[in-house]
RNA sequence: UGGGGUAUAGCCAAGCGGUAAGGCAGCGGGUUUUGAUCUCGCCAUGCGCAGGUUCGAAUCCUGCUACCCCAGCCA
């Protein structure tokens, strides 16, 4: 079933504690059958990846099946463009629903066969209430609703109806199908909802066969028993419809009746997880896509870099419970770096160029040297050749005027490590007319090659470099949290747009890099080292590479800086 | 007394009558040619609050409090 998750055991939680059981009695002849069911309106995000993880996962453990079902009763709203984004994701996820693809658009007939056995059992009636009156016959959150006029209209008035409905006969708007339950009840939802009502719209899948649509609550619960879904999570907000859900599976002739369970939706913080925002992002450009490397989505995770194997980490990590929750984006960045590190080859890129001249180093000449694409001994990922001369990149940042002792890099007097290279000092700082640093020169100690000192002298900071001569010229984005504030729709009063991160992308577009870095390909995943884990973005182009910041490393300097003010 | 839910550390989360797992973050030490990684240690006399039952309560009982969801012909 989940051919690339892996089978170590997951931590218990009250969902997983549930099916076990269930299975320990024999229910469902021990079956597990789950299924993911979006509806095709919006691209998938990492809400959804827990639901997918969820769903698939347990299914797998216990030699079950996932369907994927799309939940595509709304025609105004949905679109191929997303059953092909979903589909891509949830594979790329990891998972896979075999055979069993579906979509609730192709339960119409049934949907449709079953409603008017409702009407026949006097179960059902159509009702022609405008929408205004609708509300006010419903009652309030406090107060019961009253029954409908239309109520008690003959069966066969409801029948026929119905099947003009069906013909399209009427307008939009002007009759739609109510199931029979009780006004009076304190759910709001069994106050004779609404199962069917009338669209003129051309659905993504039936084109114009249909001009009346059955609603959510109707379709979902029938859509999981034809599939013999056996244990139907969603989230939280659908436990008032619970007893809808268990009211028409009771009240049609079907053998099966799936348990629908309920847990808590993920909230990240920093980042916003409901499909109308993140529409609305896309939509007025603050992003340039649903894939934009800054958006929660499954897609804008993919092109930041973020490894699938990362993402369900996290999810595993973030357990399943009934509680409202708010998971540290900390968390997310910490399993991609956990997933990234091992893998990642080493390389060295200057993303702000400072220029280096070694002034005792021959003019003309020029060395190669061998270094490892991974520092630690049990990953064995080869080496590769670094070509060194006498004018060099290194990083803006790695160089201060009047540097604190705290402050391990290059400052004037000081002897640092390029490393893998040699030693060196830095005697003179050029500044332009602005005051502004623009080259240092320094002299490097010829016994020091490799990165050791024969003498044994120690260095407090070793520093990443470029040679001028051989650097690739690409542009580097390096992405930042999209909000700046912890919960960026917390707040009624004020959009969630106000607290977008303006400085959310920041493009370097002068940065460096050793030449090995000229057969990068999409989908490696390097890091530039000191810096963080980047990779190919899909806008690169042969002449002008472009590549994503994935994530940064953890940097401990960034807290020291911080505390020194 | 509308209905439905949820409360365990800064953030997640186990726990199901026998004396508070684990992860993230944080703090301190060690290793280190990435201020990375790795590694060692510390981090709830306390489980929303108040009573009660019990030899023993985060777990059972009673009463409170706080927060979330529901009045779409959305899902």
């Amino acid at each position: 079933m989940c051919t690339t998750v892996s089978k170590k055991k997951p931590a218990p939680h009250f969902i997983r504690n549930m099916i076990t059981a269930d299975v320990n009695a024999g229910k469902n002849q021990g079956q597990v059958v789950t299924r993911f069911p979006p509806e095709p309106n919006g691209y998938l995000h990492i809400g959804h990846a827990k639901s997918i993880c969820l769903n698939f996962q347990i299914a797998g453990e216990f030699d079950g099946r996932c369907h994927l079902r799309f939940d595509d009763t709304n025609p105004e709203k949905e679109d191929t463009e997303y059953t092909d984004s979903i589909q891509e994701d949830v594979r790329w996820l990891g998972f896979d629903w075999g055979e069993h693809l579906h979509h609730a658009a192709d339960y119409f007939d049934t949907l449709y066969n079953y409603a008017c056995q409702l009407i026949k059992d006097s179960k059902a009636y159509i009702c022609e209430l405008t929408p205004e009156q609708m509300r006010e016959y419903r009652g309030t959150l406090k107060a019961p609703g009253k029954n409908s006029p239309y109520r008690e209209r003959p069966i066969e008035d409801s029948l026929d109806i119905f099947t003009r409905m069906k013909a399209g006969e009427f307008e939009d708007g002007t009759y739609v199908l109510r199931a029979k339950i009780d006004m009076s009840s304190p759910n709001i939802n069994m106050r004779d909802p609404i199962i069917y009502r009338i669209r003129h719209a051309e659905h993504h899948r039936t084109g114009n066969d249909w001009c009346i649509y059955p609603t959510y609550d109707y379709t979902h619960c029938i859509s999981d028993a034809l599939e013999g879904i056996t244990h139907s999570l969603c989230t939280l907000e659908f436990e008032d419809h619970r007893p809808l859900y268990d009211w028409v599976l009771n009240n049609i002739d079907i053998d099966c009746h799936p348990q629908q369970i309920e847990f808590s939706r993920l909230a990240l913080n920093f980042t916003v997880t409901s499909k109308r925002k993140l529409n609305q992002l896309v939509q007025e450009d603050f992003v340039d896509s649903w894939n934009d490397p800054r958006m929660p989505t499954v897609s804008g995770m993919r092109r930041r870099g973020y490894p699938a194997t990362a993402i369900r980490d996290f999810c595993n990590r973030i357990g399943i419970t009934k509680k409202y929750n708010n998971i540290s984006l900390g968390l997310l960045e910490t399993c991609v770096r956990e997933a990234i590190d091992p893998e990642a080859r080493r390389v060295m890129a200057v993303l702000k160029p400072l220029k280096v001249v070694i002034t005792n180093y021959p003019e003309g000449e020029s060395e190669q040297l061998d270094c490892p694409y991974h520092p630690d001994k049990d990953i064995d990922l080869g080496s590769r050749s670094v070509p060194f001369g006498r004018e060099l990149y290194i990083e803006q940042d790695d160089f201060m005027e009047n540097a604190p002792s705290k402050f391990f890099r290059l400052s004037e007097g000081r002897e640092v490590r390029l490393r893998y290279a040699y030693y060196i000092t830095c005697n003179e700082v050029i500044k332009n007319d602005a005051g502004e640093v623009i080259e240092l020169r320094c002299t490097y100690d010829p016994e020091t090659k490799g990165g050791w000192a024969k003498d044994g002298r120690k260095v407090k900071g070793t520093l990443h470099w470029v040679s001028a001569a051989d650097a690739l010229d690409v542009e580097v984005r390096v992405y930042d949290r999209l909000f700046k504030v912890p919960h960026p729709d917390a707040d009624k009063e004020v959009s969630f747009l106000e607290h977008l991160n303006p400085d959310s992308l920041q493009i370097c577009d002068n940065a460096k890099l050793e030449p090995s870095l000229a057969s990068a390909k999409i989908d490696e995943r390097y890091q530039f080292e000191r810096l963080g884990y980047f990779c190919l973005d899909t806008d690169s182009s042969t002449d002008k590479p472009v590549f994503n910041r994935t994530v940064s490393l953890r940097d401990s300097w960034a807290k020291i800086e911080k505390e020194l003010g």
